[in-house]
RNA sequence: GGCGAGGUAGCUCAAUGGUGGAGCAGUGGACUCAUAAGCCAUUGGUUGUGGGUUCAAAUCCCACCCUCGCCA
């Protein structure tokens, strides 16, 4: 039985590169999580995209005198290059940017507008006369009036920490050009929360005997002690989604309003791309549909309680709005919302600009993906703060992906090869023996999938990786080796079930170590692939054109089933699945941290 | 400042009131198909600190220290 899975995936600012907090974060469980329900034979889709505006980008694109556009573009593109590489299998990973997305977000605004959802109310802000618009906060610096900072941000002081009030702010100044800006009145519109919460706290409670504690605690929780409160969803800036307002078409959409609502837009992006329309129904207007967000912990309130006050805002109204076929259905809200904590670096917080991190692109120079998959799962901050330490990445690569899984691969490929004329051998009657081993393995369909369908992601490699082990101990008691010599019967039966264990294994292991399993798969000579492959495509769009990452999925069918190995199905020649890493590489990588 | 999470063996993590466990590392052993990998055995912890509740606390309560997140 396939169900409509939705797998939606934290959408990275176009403002900075990848690093492996990043990955471990969001887009690594996304993928794996991606796999294995393609793997079951359920109706997958991935997306995600750039978050191409807001103020980060437009701060940068101004200090280096480019258009946001090009700095957006120069970190998509960059994007797509590493997810191609680690294989993050987007169905469709597109961008804010796109005329589809302005059309979508404009049509929930409407939506909201429609149902009452929205008010208006008016607040003052700071205004460059010189440059004849509104400036951002963090565009306006000036001197702290609580310590006497002179380089404090309009509305936070880096020097004494405490947030201020914009307008009491002392001397203030534009970072743009020096001049003083003065404050002026300006209206905008807020979401109502307020009158969304009961509604809001009737869906998590929903969700509430299976979500993770700490994304309960952060929505609910916080909920129940302190309630909601209204938000401005837009602000006076040039960069972003106008409003669909006549005469206020110069006031844009906040970024954390529709940076959300790209789910929705990379979902209609896609059946659109694909040439059925109306395909994004299945997830969106399908109350079966299981849509899962992969998001990091910082952005828990988006997705656990303004996204889904978004959408129940919505009512039926999107497609009235959007000039779709009207379906008087509701939007999907949110399954599940397996939000992971935060990866450390060496024992201290990453940072892009100290140059403290493991950058995505720069780690695939020197390494091959799946054991950076291997150890950012095996090391997921799925409950708790982790840690990236090299040594450890040496350690988790060397003693258990290369000791416990790579050679038992290696050693019983090869032995079949120069034993068996490099065919599955016929094993005649199992043994009891034979018979557990290889029910052992197959009950992992079960007892991992159930890990997956948890989101226990590191728990499910554990266990698939303790199945390794056992056909390791299986291989020490029958010791075909051994066997070979005085009975070949018994060396075939132990081979033979080895094998059909290590085929097992790799579909298992597949959603974690895709690269691998997909060359241990051939190995096996299986002509049909286990996934499918990654491609980009331009689409050009009102505002332009934009490079979109896509996924041509392999065959339709289930995997996730047990080795049906038959006897005489020949096998290729291997080579070893993973590389031993030295150990002057810990230090080797230790020296590069820190360092511009 | 308020709220929340976390602090358990050298490392990564389990264990929510009932004799502190696993994997890896370390140590000893037998084997040799395999990337000197695998297998068997085994050392190792006053559970951040100080109090308290209880017959019994890693677990519940209070205070404090450290790390992190959210909010103000």
């Amino acid at each position: 039985m396939t169900k409509p899975v939705l797998i939606a995936v934290a959408w990275p600012y176009a403002n900075a590169e990848i690093h492996v907090g990043n990955l471990t974060g969001s887009y690594l469980p996304a993928d794996i999580a991606a796999r294995y329900h393609r793997l079951k034979g359920n109706r997958v889709l991935m997306v995600s995209g750039s978050d191409a505006h807001g103020t980060p980008i437009t701060v940068r694109a101004d200090a280096e005198n480019v258009s946001a556009e090009t700095i957006y573009k120069r970190f998509h593109e960059g994007f797509l290059d590493l997810y191609q590489q680690l294989g993050i299998t987007y169905d469709l990973f597109s961008s804010t940017h796109t005329d589809n997305h302005f059309r979508v977000s404009q049509a929930i605004f409407l939506s909201l507008l429609e149902n009452g959802f929205l008010y208006t109310a008016t607040e003052k802000q700071w205004y460059a006369p010189s440059q004849n618009r509104f400036l951002p906060d963090r565009y306006v610096e000036g001197t702290c009036y609580i310590c006497g900072f002179a380089g404090a941000r309009s509305d936070q002081c880096d020097k004494c920490g405490n947030l201020l009030d914009p307008a009491l702010l002392l001397e203030p100044r534009s970072k743009i050009d020096g001049s003083t800006p003065e404050l002026r009145e300006t209206e905008h519109h807020y979401l109502d929360l307020g009158k969304l919460q009961e509604d809001v706290v009737d869906f998590l409670k929903t969700r509430e005997s299976y979500w993770r504690p700490n994304v309960l605690r952060q929505s609910l929780g916080q909920i129940l002690a302190n309630g909601l409160r209204g938000r401005p969803i837009t602000r006076d800036l040039d960069w972003g989604i106008p409003l669909p307002l006549e005469g206020r078409d110069s006031k844009r959409l906040y970024v954390w309003f529709e940076a959300v609502i790209g789910y929705l837009s990379a979902s209609i992006e896609w059946a659109n791309l694909t040439g059925q329309p109306d395909a994004w129904r299945d997830w969106w207007e399908n109350p079966e549909a299981q849509t899962v967000y992969f998001i990091g912990k910082d952005n828990i309130p988006f997705h656990a309680v303004i996204w889904p006050a978004q959408l129940i805002g919505t009512g039926t109204q999107f497609n009235k709005h959007f000039g779709t076929a009207e379906s008087g259905k509701k939007l999907t809200l949110p399954y599940d919302v397996p939000a992971n904590e935060f990866m450390n670096l060496e024992g201290e917080k990453i940072s892009g600009s100290r140059n403290w991190a493991v950058w995505g692109r720069d780690f695939l120079t020197r390494y091959d993906p799946d054991p950076l998959r291997y150890y950012l799962t095996t090391n997921m901050p799925e409950t708790r703060d982790a840690d990236w330490d090299w040594e450890d990445f040496y350690k988790r690569n060397n003693d258990e992906l290369v000791a416990t899984w790579g050679n038992l691969a290696n050693r019983v490929l090869s032995f079949t090869v120069k034993q068996f004329e490099g065919k599955v051998p016929d094993p005649g009657p199992l043994t009891s023996l034979d018979e557990e081993m290889i029910k052992m393995v197959e009950t992992g369909f079960e007892t991992v999938a159930a890990e997956f369908e948890a989101v226990r992601l590191r728990s499910a490699l554990g266990e698939a990786m303790r199945l390794a082990s056992e056909v390791n101990r299986y291989l020490d008691q029958t010791a075909p080796w051994k066997e070979v010599k005085v009975d070949r019967a018994a060396a075939a039966r132990s081979v033979y079930t080895a094998l059909r264990c290590i085929d097992s294994l790799a579909i298992l292991l597949a959603p974690f170590l895709p690269h691998t399993s997909e060359k241990l798969h051939g190995y096996f000579g299986y002509t049909q692939p286990l996934f499918g492959t990654q491609y980009t495509e331009t689409v050009t769009d009102s505002l332009g054109e934009h490079t979109a990452l896509r996924y041509n999925p392999a065959p339709e069918g289930i995997r996730w089933i047990p080795s049906q190995l038959q006897p005489g199905q020949a096998l290729q020649q291997p080579l070893p699945l993973f590389k031993k890493l030295d150990p002057s590489i810990i230090e080797e990588e230790r020296g590069r941290l820190g360092k511009g």
